[in-house]
DNA sequence: CCTAAATGGATAGCGGTACTCTCTACTATC
DNA sequence: GATAGTAGAGAGTACCGCTATCCATTTAGG
């Protein structure tokens, strides 16, 4: 097919479509002419991808790009191609990190028997956790932390079914890109679960009085 | 205190500070003459929770207004103040519907013993959770649906170590923020130990050989 | 009291991101 | 042979979150 097909079945617009080959995010198409060039499945697949990554995983052109590279990377074992996939898709923020917080992140780890934990900010995903800790005690919440080994017995459960998930699928190429995918969905699907089983329990729960006035 | 100790005792720029007064993030000081305010501990205390709301919630500045305008409000239930702020914190992208998605939130609702669920798009939590399958039956995963019961198996256990969080505050006001707070960097430190759950189990399960090299 | 620094207020400009437009030379199709 | 589509590439656009500059006024220090 031809970019006006591509366009029409992946619903992303022509100039679009050329602007994401000239940033490397979609393989440029067989040329057989000088002007004429053809794409297949494979190339509607991956534009699908990208869009996914940057509309539901709200990921910049650039996260992206690195996304697209650790996928395409073809010799690391299944359990590390995750952590590389997991390490790309958690580009912490620009926060600078409470001491106090790094030590909860690191107790935290120590307690779930990981050793190897020298730097905090070595890895991206325990980097954001310190992070979002932090953010928490500048305002005001010093025992947010509390929450993390219930959010860890909770998330074993929702981990497992990520596993099983993932490993569902076909090829290794279709399980690479299923981490990709259910962790960057899932983020999203979790999100907003997690707002209706808020609204659940808060139903039974606190009802409709928990706390007086004004303290 | 000044303008200027607030940008001290914050670390956000005095511009940046009179960009969010300009913006109505922060409410203006008290005018002690034509060109001298004072700014008090609440006022550190919101600037505080706004950069908090952009750095980790990812909020853009018109999402923290609309979040600050909802928890100012002060006329609901803390039932529906909950419902609220997730409806102010949960703006979908521009993903369009699939179908089929829809009728899987709908029955997934219809599970959960939810009976009114006339228009998923109604509510941004639900438009969020169908946006998202939407996504993900785009790039080929039209089974992600499998995943929401164990998703909200251990998100129960979640939401109520999150409500037990919130109960525990003081005052009105600090379960009203605990809300914002709790949900937002709830949602970070979630992903970032889901991440690190999934490394837990990909590391006792999957080991290093569990599909073969290409379907 | 005088000066230097800071302040409130307002307007304009800047840097990054994700497109979108425009152009040229060519090709496919009717 | 007229019309529509195409590859490739540079310029332009729109929005967002600041940042810089200016002004008249005011405060703080010697």
């Amino acid at each position: 097919m031809r970019v006006g097909e591509l366009a029409k079945r992946s619903g992303v617009p022509v100039p679009t479509i050329k602007y994401y080959l000239r940033e490397g995010l979609l393989p440029a198409g067989v040329l057989t002419s000088p002007n004429q060039a053809h794409y297949d499945d494979e190339h509607l697949r991956r534009l699908r991808l990208v869009r996914a990554l940057m509309e539901v995983g709200g990921l910049s052109i650039a996260s992206v790009r690195e996304v697209l590279a650790t996928i395409d990377t073809r010799d690391d074992s299944l359990h590390s191609k995750l952590g590389a996939v997991q390490e790309a898709i958690s580009q912490p923020g620009s926060v600078e990190l409470d001491p106090l917080a790094v030590e909860d992140v690191q107790g935290f780890l120590r307690r779930q028997g990981e050793e190897e934990c020298a730097d905090v900010t070595e890895s991206n995903v325990t980097h954001l956790l310190a992070a979002a800790l932090s953010a928490a005690r500048s305002v005001g919440h010093d025992h947010f932390q509390d929450l993390l080994d219930p959010y860890l017995e909770g998330l074993k459960i929702i981990a497992q079914a990520d596993l099983d998930y993932i490993a569902s699928r076909g090829s290794r190429d279709d399980v690479i890109e299923a981490m990709v995918v259910g962790t960057l969905i899932g983020d999203t699907v979790i999100k907003a679960v997690r707002r209706l089983a808020h609204a659940q329990v808060s139903r039974k729960v606190i009802g409709d009085s928990v706390v007086p006035d004004e303290g």
